[in-house]
DNA sequence: CCGGGTAATGCGAACGATTGCAGCCACCTT
DNA sequence: AAGGTGGCTGCAATCGTTCGCATTACCCGG
């Protein structure tokens, strides 16, 4: 009584006169052109009286559709990710489906149990943060074509669709932004190198170091193990120690930026006097630092409601989806109080 | 084909040599003694050597229970929430349920569309961290006996489970450390009193203000209009304007504290030196300001742990719960660089 | 005036599990 | 040895929708 479900199909059907059957199509936009305009409107304002709303478990159940849709992310602590979360489950809760959350703690293992205990759930899409350059889970994924959309991180064989940022204009802003600044020996602490966006800002980095026309050598990047505060410390210490003649740090993310400052001010080199420092994402808070941080801004929110868009049409397209559309959304260089001319 | 599902309860069956009903029974640990041991063991042998995987929709629409939890916060950019919420989600999923995240945008509209439709998706249970202190819809949802609990925030009539933090030990820890520095005027910056965390901390505040033996008046705390930045920035820049003569704030939370802390800025005067200030919460991120802020420390990931747990034994107790539980989990006082004693 | 076409609706079998009830058989008691 | 008991298992209804197919009614041209 009074529990959540009570007025099912059959009870607008009896109180429009009809069989269930017809209610059913006369409920549903798309087979509602295969009932009569006249007996359609009674169905409709009968529905709408008893304030009849379908058990999505039954028709789950007939038509193997859940309405259910599960983003993947490494870890929902990292600042990162809240902003695209939000704004996917707005564009799904609006077009009727529910988000559920999984948090991997970035480990495979975890991953793939949580992905399958979902896909068995008849979850009808997913939208993956945790890609790796090289993912087998990704390419079963593909092969069986289960509705899906890679955000943030992008997968080596290019076969799912993905949404994200413009990692290589983002690095070459940075880079262009010091040499202007005047700065001629900088180093990249890179990201690890089996996500895209550590391979990207690299390759970027690289590439426009060379198109410079700076010194470039392997040594200008030092790859980080992680994207983690002590990742960064610890590969800003061993360049320190390495006494390598540097202005300035271009990082692969604003937590490992986070560390390369840590790590200098223990060693009592300033930033930005001694030392620029650029990150990347602009994670919330950056700009509270002192000095506030540069960094190269995502569009967060743009990247959640595009892949939730795009997951949509693919889960509801007709047609098969278009082959895996990437798209790359503009980012932005934000100037802040951490780069400065270097000193001589 | 390979698609998601495929062996069925009746594959299991049929290659037991038994009934559709006997196998439900055998891989029903609560009714599996119903079914003869040997019987048992080879039907679970069987559904091990098939890979079965029960139809969660099937099953939820025979049992009209879903496996599906719902949390619902105000705003997950917030840096408070996503430790919860990674605890939850942790705790849920190794019990077999999916946690699906509903963000509010802070609206009770909003709050209230979701929910229903969450509700009548046969959604098992909620956890609800938007409570206000006189809360229609949490009214409703004790009537009708839904499987909830209340995280962060109480409602006024505690009539659902509550697992939050000590507030009021927090608030008093606070104002006994600037008591110990030789502070005596002090403000608080309370939050909305449509919170029980602003409620409960302002009248903490006022409690231990007057046990302390220290001057009190009404114009000690002054009510912010919602927990942001930009909310505790004004009621800071009013208070300057005002004249009052004060050498302490205590924040209902850290982004007032933020706010504060801007508008000191702005008006010149210094913190720790001039002015102290303290937090409340220990979001991410505000140990690395300049200086550090010296805050509340809630124990985040255990009231996001406990409070599914909760929510679990509330929705699989057989007996109707006890009563609505509150719990209070202890609290820490951070001191970092926003507190000096004041100087005359 | 009849056959064939079409549009609208009814009919009932799925979807995959759970569960109250009934039947069966073996064993125990008197 | 007959009747009773209790442990196992099978049977079939049920959860609420959807959808292929059958049926009805109606219209039109030959």
């Amino acid at each position: 009584m009074s529990l959540v479900q009570r007025v099912k199909l059959i009870d607008v059907a009896e109180a429009a006169g009809v069989h269930a059957g017809t209610a059913s199509r006369a409920l549903n936009p798309a087979t509602r052109d295969r009932v009569s305009p006249e007996t359609s409107r009674r169905i409709l304002k009968a529905a709408e009286r008893l304030g009849y709303i379908p058990n999505t478990l039954a028709r789950g159940l007939r038509t193997s559709k859940s309405f259910v849709v599960a983003m993947v992310v490494p870890d929902i602590t990292n600042p990162l990710f809240p902003p695209m979360i939000r704004a996917a489950e707005q564009v799904l809760s609006l077009a009727g489906y529910m988000l559920v959350l999984t948090d991997t703690d970035n480990d495979a293992a975890t991953e793939r149990r949580q992905v399958e205990q979902l896909r068995v759930r008849g979850t009808d899409g997913f939208i993956i943060a945790t890609a790796r350059w090289d993912d087998p889970l990704l390419e079963e994924i593909a092969d069986q074509g289960v509705p899906t959309v890679l955000v943030n991180r992008n997968t080596g064989t290019h076969r799912l669709p993905y949404v994200g940022a413009d990692e290589r204009t983002g690095m070459q802003l940075a880079v262009e932004h010091l040499a202007s600044l005047g700065h001629r020996r900088m180093v990249h602490l890179a990201g690890p190198q089996d996500t895209s966006t550590g391979r990207e800002r690299s390759s970027a980095f690289r590439q426009t170091v060379r198109a410079l026309g700076l010194p470039s050598s392997r040594s200008l990047v030092r790859v980080c193990a992680a994207y983690t505060e002590a990742a960064g410390a610890d590969a800003t210490r061993r360049m320190i120690e390495s006494g390598q003649d540097v202005t300035a740090l271009l990082c692969a993310n604003d937590l490992i930026a986070l560390g390369a400052l840590s790590a200098l001010a223990e060693a009592g080199i300033s930033c930005p006097d001694q030392m620029s420092v650029v990150g990347f994402n602009n994670m919330a808070m950056v700009d509270r630092l002192t000095p506030p941080l540069t960094t190269v801004r995502l569009p967060l929110r743009q990247i959640g409601e595009l892949s939730a868009r795009m997951l949509l049409a693919e889960i509801e397209g007709d047609s098969r989806s278009a082959g895996a559309i990437q798209t790359l959304l503009g980012v932005h260089l934000s100037v802040r109080g951490t780069t400065a001319p270097p000193h001589h």
